[in-house]
DNA sequence: CTGAAAGCGCTTACAG
DNA sequence: CTGAAAGCGCTTACAG
């Protein structure tokens, strides 16, 4: 058999090097061609782009921005992408990231504080410029260093917790959950709702105290006194309950409920979360919706400024929170 | 006023230089210390890990990468965030990745075909050891160059087009949307459908094409003919049509299908693709479903496995989609 | 207009 | 057991 051994070109990608010796010049020129700076004969360009289109030379960025110092590289860290809203708080940061030269790196949390922690100090090892984080419960220390080292931070959707109380800050973006509910809640007042109710799963979570603020607000507003046990209600306990509304925390307690409910119609469900078809559903459910790419547009360019040299003290942007009426907050006929 | 100016510290990062000079040892032993290499007397490490307490030292990957020559780095290139497969997609990508020590670039194309090369070259430049995309419609040819110097590739959801022809391969993992359509069109017919409709937005799109092979194959299959017509249906139009049965091609369509029907009921609906609340829909929908997170996990796999070195020919794998059964696809009652 | 040297922060290969 | 030198692929600062 005719063995062939055929010239193996040399195995990696061609470099700047390889570029100049194959133009017949030196190193700096080759990277005065790619960055396009002045001062370089039309002849020797030529000659040089030639060199680099038969080699297919196509510049190492990361080489690059090692010798600059920078990585113009950003860091998301979610915590679940199935959720429609972390995907569009991503969307809206890469609009930003895009039209500033920023690359993205990604990952999720699962809510597990440790896998955050492991993500957000691997990427801070390959020195992002600034992270982007929804937060897991847990405490945020592990990040004091790297902020004072230089990264920007910035968080979305929940505030971080510092175990060291007032601790270091960084920016966030929220949307404001508090005036939601409360808007929520004064929406089923003036429906005639006098005994309204608010499922939101782990009573210790962030958003189920804000709804409880903005639920209280809205209840002593109109003179009226909730029963502690109503804010405390399952899916579960729901049918048995003298509650003739519901305030849903999030789309699956909103599912749970309508899954819960033996008389559909017979109570008046607002979630927080739209879902696609929530009109289809009966009753119809009402909600309360923010702009999830308004949150990641807002963080990318909080970021994109701190990075850019602006020196502010941390602030926190909050996302106005609507209501989507549906109809369903009727009051229910049997209890007119 | 008693202007203070306080001493600031370097401003950058510390490096091992930086620890080996606090340290007293030179560079290599810092570097021993940080790799756990072998042949470090106890007290040389107990010195130079305290310098690298107080100076807060953290490797810097990227130049550790630059200089092994890779980067551990895999770029996933999706479509649109909001898409839940797309979402599982990542997360079964993530968990390969995590596991075998890549970070994850990533970035969405909107289906523009020039965004989607941007970002890919983009990543390239960075030199990304491999690629995962879910392909915009276009050529993909501007990624020949990148696969032959070495960048893996894996194609996900869709495959790409070559305009070349025959063009040169790259892996793909996709689901079996022919299988699944004639899964879904056999089961209508055995409920006593005869004239089922495909309600598949534009004909030329990839998902449709492969729907109606699976389609034409279920109705010949059962010696039934199936007129043109009603191949290329619209949610729109669909109230008038002479079918009895349709399957949609995404959830948008079942969507606007479920919408457009002005008499719930009369016609069975099954859709590509299952959503949250299909079961509570009137009447429920029937829908074809797969397991996007196994879609991620296998392009992961085969791009590590390719990485590591493994020589083998292009290959597509497809992933089984399965039919959901709500009740839904019972033949109407009045055509009984 | 063009280039040789030094350096970004690490690792590799080799000495002592 | 420890270290000085060279190099990954680029850019920066300086000469000629």
């Amino acid at each position: 058999m005719n063995k062939q051994v055929e010239a193996v070109h040399s195995v990696g990608r061609p470099t700047m090097k390889d570029v100049a010796s194959k133009a017949g010049v030196a190193l700096k020129t080759v990277s005065r061609v790619v960055n396009g700076e002045a001062g370089v004969t039309p002849e020797t360009t030529k000659r040089v782009q030639g060199a680099i289109e038969d080699l297919g030379f196509r510049r190492n960025e990361s080489a690059r921005l090692l010798r600059t110092g920078q990585t113009a590289t950003l860091g998301f860290i979610a915590d679940d992408w199935t959720n429609a809203d972390q995907a569009a708080v991503y969307r809206g940061l890469e609009d930003v990231a895009r039209a500033n030269g920023y690359l993205l790196y990604s990952g999720s949390t699962d809510r597990d504080a440790q896998r955050e922690e492991q993500l957000a100090l691997a990427m801070c090892a390959r020195r992002v410029d600034g992270l982007i984080i929804i937060p897991t419960p847990g405490s945020h220390d592990y990040l004091v260093s790297e902020i004072e080292a230089g990264v920007a931070a910035v968080f979305v959707l929940e505030p971080p917790a510092w175990a060291g109380g007032r601790g270091p800050r960084a920016d966030a973006v929220l949307p404001d959950e508090r005036d939601g509910a409360r808007t929520a809640v004064a929406h089923l007042i003036a429906h005639g709702h006098r005994r309204i109710g608010l499922v939101s799963g782990d009573p210790a979570a962030y958003r189920a105290t804000q709804l409880r603020a903005g639920y209280t607000q809205a209840m002593a507003a109109a003179g009226l006194t909730a029963d502690p046990a109503w804010t405390t209600l399952t899916p579960q306990a729901l049918p048995g309950a003298p509650v003739t509304a519901v305030l849903c925390a999030d789309r699956s307690q909103t599912e749970a409920v309508i899954r819960a409910s033996t008389e559909p119609g017979r109570m008046a469900v607002v979630g927080f979360g739209d879902f696609p078809l929530a009109d289809l559903v009966s009753p119809p459910v009402t909600v309360l919706s923010y702009d999830a790419m308004v949150i990641g547009r807002t963080a990318g360019e909080l970021l994109v400024r701190r990075l850019a040299g602006e020196q502010a003290p941390p602030r926190t942007v909050l996302v106005p929170v609507r209501l989507i009426e549906r109809g369903s907050a009727e009051f229910p006929p049997q209890d007119r």
